[in-house]
DNA sequence: CGCCCGCTTGAGCCGCTTCAATGCTCGTGG
DNA sequence: CCACGAGCATTGAAGCGGCTCAAGCGGGCG
């Protein structure tokens, strides 16, 4: 998906450069730059691109300029199989980065579109290695966030591999729930930004599953949903219906 | 799964250092480093660590020391589900880099395991990044590794998405036969160095189901398996077999 | 040689998909 | 302003692909 969480929390303030909230302020602090390592580095920022609903930041095969962090907004990151069929590769949202796939040929490998209107903060990727060049602090910082791509890629693998589709869906509700959560915004109320197909291809599921498991979490509890907006009624309970497998199959299942 | 192809054609001798063969030669090559370079990049070499079969070359939580390029041999990438589940991430053979996953965290959240007697050569990962200051070309080539690994976790999750069983195995089988071929090996026979079971948890299939497919492909003479011998009859067909979805659909589905 | 682990094969079942119909919402133009 | 339509979501019924459970086989290693 290229895209991932910068940091724990962002509440840190980087109020050096003129672009309030910038994306790529999440990276000076961690990375302890100094003031003038930060300045370099904002100076190499090309700030709020602005990206329409349902434009499209870059498609399959474009050569890589820049990566992108998100400073508003939503987007969705998808590969389109040899034969047509779609498989989306993860939604990115506030303070991720979009295009770390694309640094080993040059060439994007997947489609980004954004899902409602959104801006980005670039850095073209020439920039990045030269800086980090001289910043040693900066290089380590974007090899640990490389590095957490793939942890992340890895944690769907395992979701794709092992979980049925009911875990699938929990497990997305509340990795949802937490990168709101973590911006700040409510982790308990929020809208879907993409569609029951978008999630469907994500999770591995056809989208009329992801509808049914969605009305029956509503059913049980465990949610309230209307359409795209969605209260998590509880974690709790979600949480527990992960890794569930066993447990509901001795009480289902063992009764042979 | 933390491991990745390095280069397209390993044939390239790079006699510099004493140790045949080293998985990291292929580093100098495709980054271009002079000979000076070179030598600063072999001093910081552990070479040859020998692993035997069925031994951890890590288990998750371990902290991350080093990066292990593989000389010879064939390794599992494993994580356990926080409810025991088991998800194979990947199997990495020879030129192959493991250990990607975790500089991240600074901790593995993987195990590795050698499915057969294996060689290592590592390089301390503070050393890798203290060098990628000094070398720019080394940096970039490290960057091209991980995006590559990245993009190879995309192909999977992809498979893992939208790819019916018979599918799934077929890739699983060219891919294993692409690489085979690009170390010098047969691409046509070869031995498989994992279990049905590692396999199907790679494959997110059932042991059962991917023993049953490689029987099948066995019967259409796509391919001829003995156990964990293999022979791939038609590369062809196993190809037209990925993405025939469609093409089987409207002859076997169709007939509504 | 014998045991154990891995592989094969069969039968039946369940979870997810497929196909189909209907409802809801929002944007657009009359 | 409302009527309409397109796209998205919901829900039902039926079918199938892969899973579960179970038994038998074979090969390698002690």
């Amino acid at each position: 998906m290229s895209t991932v969480r910068l940091v724990g929390s962002l509440q840190s303030r980087v109020p050096q450069n003129g672009c309030p909230n910038c994306g790529f302020d999440s990276w000076c602090v961690p990375a302890n730059l100094t003031s003038l390592e930060s300045k370099q580095f904002n100076d190499r920022i090309e700030h709020r691109r602005p990206i329409k609903r349902s434009k499209h930041l870059h498609l399959a095969g474009a050569p890589l300029e820049s990566l992108y962090v998100i400073n508003s907004g939503f987007l969705r990151t998808s590969m389109a199989d040899s034969d047509g069929r779609e498989q989306v590769m993860g939604f990115s949202m506030t303070g991720e980065l979009v295009g770390l796939d694309a640094i080993g040929t040059g060439k994007y490998l997947c489609d980004s579109i954004a899902l409602e209107d959104s801006s980005l903060c670039g850095m073209r990727y020439s920039d990045l290695e030269e800086l980090g060049h001289t910043i040693p602090a900066l290089q380590h910082h974007f090899h640990q966030v490389m590095s957490a791509e793939i942890t992340r890629d890895h944690g769907i693998m395992a979701l794709l591999g092992v979980m049925s589709a009911e875990e699938r869906v929990a497990t997305f509700l509340l990795n949802l729930s937490m990168r709101f959560s973590a911006r700040g915004y409510s982790g308990i109320n929020f809208r879907l930004p993409m569609t029951r197909q978008d999630i469907g291809s994500y999770l591995g599921l056809k989208l009329e599953t992801v509808s049914r498991i969605l009305s029956h979490f509503n059913n049980i509890q465990f949610i309230s949903i209307n359409q795209r907006d969605i209260e998590i009624k509880s974690i709790q309970k979600l949480r527990q219906r992960i890794g569930a497998h066993e447990t509901t199959c001795s009480s289902t299942r063992r009764t042979k």
